[in-house]
DNA sequence: TCTGTCAATTTTGCATACAAAATTAGGCGA
DNA sequence: TCGCCTAATTTTGTATGCAAAATTGACAGA
């Protein structure tokens, strides 16, 4: 675990028991909320808090030993965010998404993605440019030939972070590099590739293909196109799964 | 000014002058948290709060009789939902959007109302959906009618909640309620129907027809050929004034 | 007049205290 | 055994205190 950054207040919160991290003075000092979320996200992220598990704000203080204050305030910053929800006078849940919602996530995450897709790929004359959207393309390879779903998945992430980055749109990228979007992507990995690992890479390397080629309106639809095909794939699962 | 409701802790904050609120028992009583992220979302919406002004707690604090805690994690929720910004030991600031920041959120917003439009147009053939439509179109020619920029801005966010309520997407509906949302949706009545009122009416109408005859394909073109009009108007008017 | 410095003031960030709501645990009757 | 009631415990929501960072303001020197 990490250690907690010290600024003001008075000091770490009274109670120091045997095995607790002692906070450090690090180099630099962000808030103590930040530490927190990071906290949270990296533990949502990393598997250790479920969805749905409920976060006593006490044992996250101690945990991270800081006090109450702080972890309640990243916790609304989270709520605000859409990663927990708040239930009055019941704390803090990880946010749950039912199978519908992670599908109609995915239909939502292809709106926003393919305003990215079309505008980079209009700038992929510049080799500066084009050569960070292949680089980034390099983890989707890795990740798939490991077959290493949460990998995959957080591979798409970050090359649609290159592509809303360079399509010079800030509030997109704003939008996309906020932890909530890091956060739902994840969920996705539980029916992502599915069992269609081979065509699903397939249709990627052809989209990178279109994307690096410099045709916004071939890759729009190759991407259009892919995400149909996961969004059915889905479908057919779940209601598989229902039946 | 509304009235805080009170629930726990121990009472009202100490100091209560002459002039101030008095906080009393509601009916129900929702936590102070929320009080104040609607009392703050409702100040910027109605321009009491200014973009980019700074937002003191403990003056957040006294003037709606809470104490500073409260006050505290309304702030962190908005500045999780992009409303507000926090500087590290600076506070918070309404968040302020640059013209270009606008006219990209503009960009985005259409890729996020494209799939609205397109996913509620199929559910046309249902009378209920479409007599909603219909109904939530006359704030619209209300507001153009009066020439009120805010108005129409605001009748045109509703027109679209409805649509992406009627989408059947959940996430859709969930993101686009959100207040952040309607934030940056308000901030772009600066802009928006700019010297085109005829136009950008006679634009609407036409999106509105193709919605509810049902024609999906040609509701997006529509819809789409739009939101690029206003683009061009909006980076033009930004050139000009650059210049 | 402008600019830089330093003390006074303001404001933030965090820790802590405590009442009320929620949860848990224990016991009692069916 | 199961369900229900009540008391003990936990947890939340809010208020408050205080040290450090930021801001303000007064003042000296250019």
């Amino acid at each position: 675990m990490s250690i907690a950054p010290r600024g003001r207040g008075s000091a770490a919160p009274s109670a120091t028991p045997a095995g607790t991290v002692v906070p450090l003075e690090d180099e630099v000092s962000p808030s103590l909320v930040d530490f927190v979320v990071d906290a949270i996200v990296d533990g949502v992220m990393s598997g250790r808090y479920a969805q749905g598990q409920r976060l006593i704000a006490a044992d996250l203080a101690s945990e991270y030993n800081v006090s109450r204050a702080p972890v309640r305030e990243a916790l609304h910053m989270l709520a605000g965010e859409g990663v927990v929800e708040l239930l009055a006078n019941r704390g803090a849940r990880i946010r749950r998404l039912s199978a519908q919602e992670r599908i109609d996530f995915l239909e939502f995450t292809e709106a926003i993605c393919v305003l990215g897709v079309r505008l980079a790929t209009s700038r992929m004359s510049d080799p500066a440019c084009r050569e960070r959207i292949v680089r980034a393309f390099e983890p989707i390879e890795d990740a798939a030939a490991r077959r290493h779903d949460r990998d995959f998945v957080d591979a798409l992430y970050r090359y649609h972070i290159e592509l809303n980055t360079l399509s010079g749109n800030q509030f997109l990228e704003f939008f996309y590099r906020r932890p909530h979007m890091r956060f739902y992507t994840t969920l996705l990995s539980d029916m992502a590739p599915g069992g269609h690992w081979d065509q699903y890479l397939l249709n990627y390397r052809l989209i990178h293909d279109m994307i690096t080629s410099g045709d916004a309106h071939s890759a729009v639809i190759t991407f259009t196109s892919h995400i149909r095909w996961v969004l059915r794939n889905m479908r057919l699962a779940s209601a598989a799964a229902a039946a």
